[in-house]
DNA sequence: ACTTTAAATATGCATATACATATTTAGTAG
DNA sequence: CTACTAAATATGTATATGCATATTTAAAGT
């Protein structure tokens, strides 16, 4: 039997429980702390882990890195395109036909090398407000979040 | 001694502990989950969640909505108008000076009592995914981190 | 009543995200 | 060599998000 009209029950549960609010809020308050943190530096968190990625792995293409980062392809040319107007980044031809690959530019190089201590202060804060363990415990549980099956 | 450039060390602990990238990954995948399952109803799990923050509470202005969902009141401002456009709710003068109340209409009712049984299937799958007691060790973890300190 | 003020909401600007579709780019078939 | 084709990236459109600033609204002061 369907009901016609939600419960009060429902909604506690839905506010309470609902993976995708307590997920999308974890990610505001964490993103917010973060992106507090770099902003002398003049860029975000979301464009440092871009600039991370394309370091540790200096031939992952576009489509390569969109999978690893389990994010859309086009969200992923959208954001490195900026981070190229930046001037953090170049594009250029990977080995692959047709792929492209994001490579750090020397402004990114030091940008990126002075949001390190930055980044690394942020973290700590995080780590400490949940505590060593229960933020191992979190980052298994995003993970495991993260890869949702479809 | 602050390092001119980032160490292969620091790319891996940032690419596998940085709570912001982990955070927001797992917030891409679960949205899309629910968003997929919701699709059908022409709305997101973002709004949906929305028109039962209204619903629950019938009488949360914009900035008290905002602050229980740890979100910026513009924000919320800017999701309540898309909302309304939609028909799904309307929004009322509150008792307080200047404030104003989402409240569902007729069509915002019937569409949040459709999408509870969609939002029970999505929600149900996430917790079989990780196992009930590891999501409600996510959910208390995910608490936490929406409320880290400015 | 008029002005000032403070609170609440709205708007300008910018980035992040995703889906659907278009374009580009090379390899392959002929 | 010239289509054809398939893979990869880019673009159109739309929502979500936040910061800085503007506007609105109503209370308080004169």
């Amino acid at each position: 039997m369907t009901q016609k009209t939600a419960t009060r029950k429902d909604l506690i549960d839905i506010g309470s429980n609902c993976a995708a609010l307590r997920t999308r809020m974890a990610a505001r308050g964490v993103t917010r702390a973060y992106d507090n943190a770099l902003r002398p530096l003049g860029i975000k968190i979301t464009q440092f882990t871009l600039l991370v990625s394309a370091k540790y792995d200096g031939s992952r293409s576009i489509g390569d890195m969109a999978d690893f980062l389990a994010m859309e392809r086009s969200t992923l040319t959208r954001n490195l395109k900026l981070l190229a107007e930046m001037g953090l980044i170049e594009m250029k031809k990977g080995r692959e036909p047709r792929t492209k690959v994001p490579v750090l530019t020397d402004r990114g190089e030091d940008i990126l090398a002075r949001a390190i201590p930055i980044w690394r202060d942020a973290q700590a804060r995080v780590t400490a407000h949940l505590g060593k363990a229960r933020w191992q415990e979190a980052r298994s549980l995003l993970t495991d979040l993260s890869a949702l099956p479809a």
